[in-house]
DNA sequence: GTCTGTGAAAACATTCACAGCG
DNA sequence: CGCTGTGAATGTTTTCACAGAC
């Protein structure tokens, strides 16, 4: 352990974690490298090395404690503790992902929200109030925000995005439609399904027309 | 050319596509790699070497049409035609999705929406009706269905999957939070903000408490 | 016997560096 | 000149294969 770990390996862990709380909930108790491959569908091999970067959670002739193996690879990923967002941009768009429910429960809250429209500013969307964004640094300061997501569109995406890190916010999540650009301690996840979308079709386009006839 | 192409190059291409889009609409017209890597933090000869797996685009000394390119990007990928799809799960989330404008501007067009709630079963989103599961073959068939989108809970998931792929789905974006398993001929992609955001804690973690006092 | 942890090998992806075109 | 297209070099990731633990 303690070599530098790649970047590929960090970005499988939250799929370790959350396959093994599946079977967690279904009463596995232990569980290979070659059964969780299989139900990933990635080798066994891979599994074990990626594991491997951060110590040594197995045991020989059986395989990994579930519950264990789960807990540990929470706490390498910091998911021991609360993660605080701010939502940017609350259209359509950002109102649907204030009221999705997956976030609190993995420990993401999210604790402000914020637009420039002055018709929304001031209005309540579950329990939070929508503010301006001239408030930004003052409420970043007493919240204590970790994450920002962007949910504006693109042509205000990159001007949001320096607010947001001019504030502090070091994690940011882009559901704008553009590649934004961010010092180098920030750290950016992008949500676009029109861009996967974009990348399958290449290969529905050339796997020929399978025409199933009925 | 004409080599076997990596999947990270294809999954590149939506990428330079929207970046092009966007110079096109501020009128530039030519653009070196050099500008489009810095525009898009990544480096010219990466976009170069990209671009050279599907041909000869660009003009020494001068750089590449924006105009063009894009076009041929779009063609290569098969974006120069309409995709359909269905989304199966018309909750909160399914609900958002197929109200999403994002999808038709770019020529992926919702045209049937399933659910196995019979509460909303015929019900009307939109201009679609929701249909029970029971008629996904028949409309498939009728609708010509290249893509499903999977927006039920986890454990719904995976049957909902093989649902779709029975019927000769071979494109599918997959919202639930699992892993599903298909055939080698099925092309998935994951849309998981949470799993996003359990990566990305990891860096926040390990960069320190930034804290940046007022 | 079963399965982990891990160096070494193989496969893959990125970057370099430059010949050659406009 | 400036910039592309591309083999060769470098760096990264995955897979192999096996010693050793249970």
């Amino acid at each position: 352990m303690s070599e530098r770990i790649p970047e590929v390996v960090v970005r499988r862990l939250p799929i370790y974690a959350r396959a093994l709380g599946q079977l967690e909930a279904r009463g596995v108790a232990v569980i290979s490298s070659l059964d969780l491959g299989r139900l990933l569908g990635v080798t066994p091999a891979q599994i074990r090395k990626d594991l491997s970067y951060f110590g040594e959670f197995g045991k020989q002739g059986t395989g990994y404690d579930v519950a264990h193996l789960k807990r540990e690879i929470r706490r390498i990923l910091g998911l021991d503790r609360e993660w605080r967002m701010a939502i940017v941009g609350v259209g359509r768009l950002g109102r649907a992902i204030a009221s999705y429910p997956g976030f609190a429960s993995e420990g993401f809250r999210v604790v402000a929200l914020f637009d420039n429209d002055p018709a929304k500013i001031g209005t309540t969307i579950g329990d939070l109030v929508v503010r301006s964004m001239d408030e930004l640094a003052k409420v970043a300061a007493d919240e204590r925000i970790d994450i920002g997501i962007v949910a504006v569109p693109a042509d205000q995406g990159q001007e949001v995005v320096d607010k947001l890190v001019a504030v502090g916010v070091t994690g940011l999540l882009n559901y704008a439609p553009i590649t934004i650009s961010v010092p180098p301690h920030v750290r950016v996840r992008d949500v676009d399904p029109v861009v996967a979308l974009q990348s399958m079709t290449y290969y529905l386009k050339h796997s020929g027309p399978d025409d199933p006839a009925s």
